[in-house]
DNA sequence: TTACAAACATACTATTTAGTATGTTGGCAG
DNA sequence: CTGCCAACATACTAAATAGTATGTTTGTAA
């Protein structure tokens, strides 16, 4: 059971985190989230001490569990890597009743907006980036070592490739819908398996 | 030569275009723009009616001229369209001294900001992209013709592809600089090559 | 030259912003 | 029970914001 401060806390971490996903995060207003909360804004200044704040713990306290659980873990054990990177891609931008295409991804949106102005975000993002790519790298490096990769693929800059396409992807969603992601995941299962 | 007015708005938008480049759209503040501009508050809205009104003209007066003559246009008259993309991509990235990899790309900054919260900047940034994606469809149905690319390739998705991993690496350098690009680059070129 | 509109300049406003100062309440250790 | 502090609530502030109202200047057509 979770205490009733924390459960405020959370209330106002989740309900932030939609708001900045539809409008960003700079032009997401305090005011604004206390308004769709019903919290005050004494209570949101005893959690976070600043905005800043706040939208750092979106980061590490939302984004890094659910990226972990949902992405690290998962790409731990399997043996098929090639296919499940296609799988994971697939239903990242299909299955995910959270995203909103026209939105993109809230994790790339942040990385876009506050990587350039705000050094502690960019730290922030970078670490959760980070570990997100050296779970891919990690698992290519299995895959290679088993034969299900040829000797010659560079795992770090495969890795760099796919989460490049996905940030890209999520980028020309924003404009052109759905059409773009099935026609990136359409080459990217080509790139894939010319890696084996 | 260029009557004065015309100089000024000029000058407003190349001003305004290097703040939005540095902070984004939303965070650049009218009274940033004309304190650096040195014009005045009259001056601006003399030129624009609104702050969206100069937006839209940074995409239309300047990123589409821009993109036009700088890859549109190249696109169009080249024999070897495999080669040529890559060249493109490699000297967008690495050559353009206007461009700052922390910064990323103003178009595709635009895209992710803008796009989500107005219907009249994704228009018109929808367009400028749609104009890119046409011609490096256009060349690459032309190289097919020519039996530079295989025959069952889907050139639309292809194109679709190359711009997915453009946006998408101008994300990650914001992370992690120039070794984002060129692990980029050497993949894109081998994924181009499996084109052949 | 002079009329007059285009091109700018200045001063203002209503709202929104992050953050603060100063409260009040509710639960629970002693 | 009671004192005390975590957890909230309310009222405020100074700065920033897009935009307006009302000027003045400047080029140029007649």
């Amino acid at each position: 059971m979770m205490s009733k401060a924390a459960t405020t806390k959370k209330l106002i971490l989740n309900k932030s985190l939609e708001l900045i996903y539809k409008n960003g995060y700079q032009s997401t207003s305090i005011d604004e989230i206390i308004a769709t909360t019903n919290v005050t804004k004494g209570a949101f200044f005893y959690h976070f001490k600043s905005k800043e704040e706040m939208g750092l713990a979106i980061i590490n306290e939302i984004f890094f569990p659910t990226v972990i659980d949902g992405l690290v873990h998962p790409l731990e054990k399997v043996d098929n890597i090639i296919d499940e990177i296609y799988k994971m891609l697939h239903s990242i931008l299909f299955d995910h009743s959270a995203f909103n295409i026209a939105y993109g991804c809230p994790v790339v949106n942040l990385v876009e907006e506050m990587s350039p102005v705000s050094e502690s975000f960019r730290k922030a993002l970078s670490r959760l980036l980070l570990r997100v790519q050296q779970a891919l790298v990690t698992a290519l490096e299995t895959a290679q070592r088993n034969g299900q990769i040829r000797k010659d693929v560079n795992c770090k800059r495969v890795a760099t490739f796919i989460l490049s396409g996905y940030c890209g992807v999520r980028n020309m969603g924003k404009l052109f819908g759905k059409e773009s992601y099935s026609n990136f995941l359409r080459e990217i299962k080509f790139y894939l398996n010319q890696l084996k």
